[in-house]
DNA sequence: AAGAAATTAATGGTCGTTCATTTAATTGGT
DNA sequence: ACCAATTAAATGAACGACCATTAATTTCTT
């Protein structure tokens, strides 16, 4: 039989596109047949080409669904005054986060991750694009955060790189096991991660003195050898 | 013809595993045919069956032949009395990257991020367990620098996730594409990221008093404070 | 002669894609 | 309000190209 009773071409285009998101991050892109994707949306593999005119316009069509989605979200954090350096970076890491945890923005994710490097080899999407749009956002942001004061001087990639990556880790992880023993709750990580990014991780009373603004921080430790310095960089 | 003059088989083995390692690392596991293999080789694809099982068994080989080459690099910085804390890091971070660096390490790299998950869903290599190895050999480092006073009490894995996974995201930024704006010295970049990592991106002049509580997000004024441009380094 | 090393040939399977066809809904003229 | 023409949506069969794997065979070395 063909054309059942209440077809409608929108409500199948979509269930394809749906079905190949849910297909292609779990298996990847090459790894998953068009066999596949008909059989999920429940409909023969040659009325997929009603819809698109082949596997790669399917995936492409897949890309700029969510390229329109996307939106720029890192871009609106670099405009406007900044009246905290700390609230600011809390809240891009748990917009960070939370786009991450976003189901179709994880699904994408982890296309990217798996077959992203190839299709891009392919010309087929513009992951590496992406990424160095992302990374000249954030060294945007960084740059407003040190010329305002709120940041050290230093290179710029280098803190891009050591505020993103771990953000981009814990999802990861989280992505592929959601029982790891860690920090579960997002905005908890998010803020952590901020105070670790600004403070630090060295014990708080070997600091270099430097303005005299002690702070009464942590140092609930035991009893600790005195520590040898050395000068930093 | 068959068989040509000097035939060696164990000469022979060895160009499938590293035709295939390099084939595996550009196009990924599933990408990439027996055909893709013998042609690198320069055989017919049916002479790989005289030294593997098949596809899979090809693949269990090259990665025993990586584990052992391994030999757990991490778990030789957890033994010994720590001399200085800030020395032993980098020597990590630095140990870290040159084994990223190292090409077959950064192939097998490239292989494990892009079909890893995939293969372990297969049951067919344990990428699970080598990242969970990794993160309990890094908790036990980070735990007892912890203990002796070096790094401030803080959540293991919160704070190996912030010292690893930089040094990956450079390397992986570094694999892709080598001309970045990025520090290109291994031994550079481990030491500013030791720094950044111990003692934080905040400027070093400007602390807000205390209450970490972040809610003045909401305020809309205009008026910004005054920011002391201290440039530290 | 024996065996190692590689060949050619073939098998059964899956893939992306095309094409002619069938069915259901919509439309327009009378 | 009816019926033909049109269109949208999906089908089933097929194609050529690969794929992993196997089997029988050839050639070189010792």
């Amino acid at each position: 039989m063909a054309r059942p009773k209440n077809a409608d071409g929108q409500r199948t285009r979509q269930a394809i596109l749906d079905a190949a998101l849910d297909l292609f991050a779990d298996k990847g892109f090459f790894g998953t047949s068009l066999r596949d994707v008909a059989k999920a949306v429940g409909v023969r593999e040659s009325a997929l080409y009603n819809y698109f005119a082949g596997k790669d316009a399917l995936f492409d069509a897949l890309l700029q669904a969510h390229e329109t989605t996307k939106s720029e979200r890192l871009t609106t954090f670099a405009e406007g005054p900044i009246a905290d350096g700390r609230a600011l970076l809390e809240q891009l890491a748990i917009t960070t986060l939370e786009a991450f945890v976003e189901p179709r923005e994880q699904k994408l994710f982890r296309i990217l991750m798996s077959d992203g490097v190839r299709l891009a080899k392919l010309g087929r999407c513009n992951l590496y694009e992406r990424m160095a749009s992302g990374r000249v956002s954030m060294a945007v942001i960084l740059d407003r955060l040190m010329r305002e004061g709120w940041l050290r001087r230093a290179d710029t990639h280098l803190l891009g790189i050591a505020f993103m990556s771990p953000l981009v880790a814990w999802r990861q992880l989280h992505a592929i096991d959601a029982d790891l023993p860690m920090i579960k709750n997002p905005r908890v990580y998010a803020k952590q991660h901020v105070g670790l990014f600004l403070q630090g991780a060295a014990a708080s009373s070997v600091r270099r003195p430097v303005a005299g603004r002690a702070r009464a921080r942590a140092s609930k430790s035991t009893t600790r050898p005195a520590k040898p310095r050395r000068s930093s960089q």
